[in-house]
DNA sequence: CACGTACTACGATGCCTATCGTACGAACCG
DNA sequence: CGGTTCGTACGATAGGCATCGTAGTACGTG
């Protein structure tokens, strides 16, 4: 313990609007897969497993882009943003997601992974 | 068989671009689904199971606007469009779908049923 | 051929969005 | 405090897109 109230008291002063588990909206999360720099960042994530902070993501885009794309998963509520101190960690929303789409999920990062194989760039 | 050569003369007189099976983007299909014009279109067409003509479709858009719809449906590699007629014939790409991405199509089906219960719109 | 039906094509409009660059804020390190 | 790293905010830009209305084409029927 002693993890938040020492070394990270900053943790909770910045914090970023997501929406509600009921708010999510199917056509949303569709949205937020349907770019291809995005789509790269839920597989990243799904396959790391924990959170990653943004800058561990080498976009072929500049940062400015980059914090664009988080924010469209945040809102679209794929994704759950937390500050911790300068990083900014990503974490997929998997309890919430299968709960409202059971198996949606993993059969899109399935799809996803089984595209890439075929395309011969992953 | 016959069934070409003697009731359907004009079939095929009118063809439409669809894409080839290999050059279906799993982006693009998701772009597709996440129109709630689309995604109702496309529930529709999954639930009578059979071919349907755009006429059957009572959206709440014009008819120039129903037609765009369609078209992207059909260049996303999510439908198959044929004239019969006057009337343009729609149907799922099943069997492509579940072939380049097993369980998708269902999987998306369900979430969006599911979305429609839980939202008390069907 | 004339008419109705089914769908298209085209142009316009207004909104959304992916991208960039620059300037800024927040936290950590020395 | 000064510098560095991480990420944001804002404005600009260019392209995409959902929508409409009108005019037009293709087909079937009488």
């Amino acid at each position: 313990m002693a993890v938040v109230s020492t070394t990270t008291p900053a943790a909770g002063s910045r914090d970023l609007p997501h929406p509600v588990r009921d708010d999510i909206r199917l056509e949303g999360v569709l949205h937020a897969f349907s770019d291809p720099m995005r789509l790269s960042i839920v597989r990243e994530l799904a396959a790391d497993g924990d959170e990653l902070s943004c800058s561990h993501f080498d976009l072929p885009v500049t940062k400015s882009t980059t914090t664009h794309h988080f924010r469209v998963l945040r809102e679209a509520g794929v994704i759950r943003q937390v500050y911790r101190g300068t990083a900014k960690m990503n974490g997929l929303r998997r309890d919430d997601l299968d709960d409202l789409f059971p198996g949606l999920l993993d059969t899109l990062l399935t799809a996803a992974a089984r595209q890439s194989r075929r395309l011969g760039d992953g």
